[in-house]
DNA sequence: GTAATTTCTGAAACCGATTTCAGAAAATGT
DNA sequence: ACATTTTCTGAAATCGGTTTCAGAAATTAC
């Protein structure tokens, strides 16, 4: 409002009546304070229009008061709502979020994580990411640290997920009752566990059902749109017919449906498509993808618990979260 | 790497047999220091691994080395790539950004302003927004601002824009050329300067041809999906004959897409359909759309570079960005 | 009513840097 | 060779808070 700055603690004891240790206890509750100081105090602070310096604060206080967040990509959807869970949540608390980018690079997120470091954040969220095992093994090591949407297999007790097996499992066999038979998948980079994980829920569901998956019908792509058009294109030259393709997410179903546009294959009437994930955009393809939903906004807010009770010293309860199964149009039966 | 912690300038001082005011200044080059201390203080801080606090420095300088980056919404395509052009410049600097999301509420704006404020950021960049323009004229006095992808006319040496307005004229007069006449134009905010100047671009191209904008072919959205459909199929109510559809964002085509999808309306081959933003799925969608670059990127790069130098007291040069035509696949000749 | 606690409070040390100031050492001028 | 500058350097103050410690005031105990 006005145009305050420098007005500081002792600004705030002189004015009202007292030393700046009070001043200090009423601002941080740490030791009770009389009250009739204690309103002198809030008056004082209220007519100066005080606002403590943070970097005073943390000085001396040894807490940043902040917790680091980075993200493989700003933009990527799904992960642009996990972050905003994480946002939401540290609202209601006196910690705020400082975000990095990894730009898809594991050197860019580990210089990333350095910096939060050297900014003495309180704890970590890493959201995906390639940043090597080892690495996170050791930032754990240093620093309270909370993973989501990535399993690392040494800190089963720091990664938060969705139960990817399940979910691709569902979806396999939701297209299996509506009669496919032969049924791609194109999975994710499967040095990520989340993308085996699909990968083997997908495996299970025709398994069950006395289905031999055929490495023809299965074809690796990294998560990101392009790859899903060229592993179509890839099928669609292989010859082998196909009535539906199960993409390991909406990216690759986009993809994977521009593939099919350019060759004149109709969805769902030619082929059937489903995604995973469920990024707001998905609502929009023409048409409609059917996808798993992946409780994302929620898998953040409970990041953020996660990683403050890491910094409480309390050990963190990570539940798997379910997927959803959201039925739209670009499914049919198998005719 | 090491589990070092607590290593401070006087660990330094002692070690390479200096004062700490001498570490400081090789740290800082602020002043010249004899070549042997200066060796005797660098192989001191490898030898410790040091890490300057950047809270006392902060405190102490009084600079936070900081720049507050508001976007409108994390995720948001276009957005998100001016976000990354504003992290990429900055890393070549000693400051580092700061991130928040408005999450399309002028309140929540006005509140990460305040937060930033709180943080002490040397400089401030607001990426599109809702925040009234008073605010927004009361924080330029306060600190050194830049907005980009808005125009606020109170602070006409603060935006950084693309050029609308030729934008608008320059894909409109495309779809002239290729015999349209009923061109319809879905447009965002209209209080936003940015749509207002598009909407104008659009009429000026029409009546350079000596086409009257109807106004029944008019339509208000607000730059969202949603309203991109629903906007469409009030279009369709109204029943006048259109044979294209500008949209003043990717967004809203994506929307317009699905409501002409429905009703079974092909692309191009019915109607053609163009974008503004070029937004990376815009090339996949079905057909993917012909749309208006905007230099995105570079816009983020040059907001950080007009932020640093307003921060240095320079005023800085805030150029005019020209769009750039991408034709794919979403507009036929007109027949 | 005095002793023993308990509750508040302020002075001063501290967090880890930067910066002013004055003096020492070296370089330059004549 | 001696006076003047210039270049480096360290001691000490400072930034704006938190926290320890010891003492004052208010309670409670007996």
């Amino acid at each position: 409002m006005s145009l305050n700055e420098k007005i500081t603690i002792a600004d705030i004891a002189a004015h009202a009546q007292v030393s700046k240790s009070t001043v200090s206890r009423v601002l941080n509750e740490t030791t009770p304070v009389a009250a009739d100081k204690r309103e002198a105090v809030l008056a004082a602070m209220a007519a100066l229009n005080y606002k403590p310096n943070v970097f005073a604060q943390s000085l001396a206080s040894g807490q940043s008061l902040s917790i680091g967040v980075l993200t493989q990509n700003f933009g990527s959807p799904v992960y642009d709502v996990i972050m905003r869970g994480v946002l939401l949540r540290l609202e209601e608390t006196p910690y705020s979020p400082l975000f990095a980018d990894g730009r898809w690079h594991p050197e860019t997120e580990q210089k990333a994580i350095e910096t939060f470091l050297d900014r003495r954040v309180d704890g970590l969220i890493l959201i995906g990411g390639y940043c090597p095992e080892e690495a996170l093994e050791e930032t754990a090591r240093r620093t309270p640290l909370i993973i989501v949407g990535r399993e690392v297999s040494g800190l089963p007790n720091h990664c938060l997920n969705v139960d990817n097996e399940q979910g691709a499992y569902a979806i396999t066999r939701y297209l299996i009752d509506l009669g496919h038979r032969d049924i791609v998948h194109i999975t994710g980079i499967l040095a990520h566990e989340d993308a085996a994980q699909r990968l083997q829920g997908y495996r299970q569901a025709l398994l069950d059902v006395g289905i031999e998956p055929h490495p023809d019908l299965v074809i690796e792509g990294n998560f990101r749109r392009q790859s899903g058009m060229m592993a179509t294109e890839m099928l669609l030259l292989r010859g082998r017919p196909f009535s539906a393709i199960f993409c390991a997410n909406d990216q690759m179903a986009f993809g994977a449906r521009l593939a099919l546009y350019r060759r004149g294959i109709r969805v769902p009437d030619d082929v059937s498509l489903v995604g995973f994930d469920d990024q707001p955009d998905s609502a929009f393809m023409t048409p409609p993808l059917t996808t798993m939903r992946q409780p994302a906004e929620e898998m953040g807010r409970m990041a953020a618990t996660a990683v403050l009770q890491l910094i409480k010293g309390v050990s963190p309860d990570l539940p798997l979260f379910q997927t959803e199964l959201v039925i739209r149009e670009s499914v049919s039966r198998h005719h």
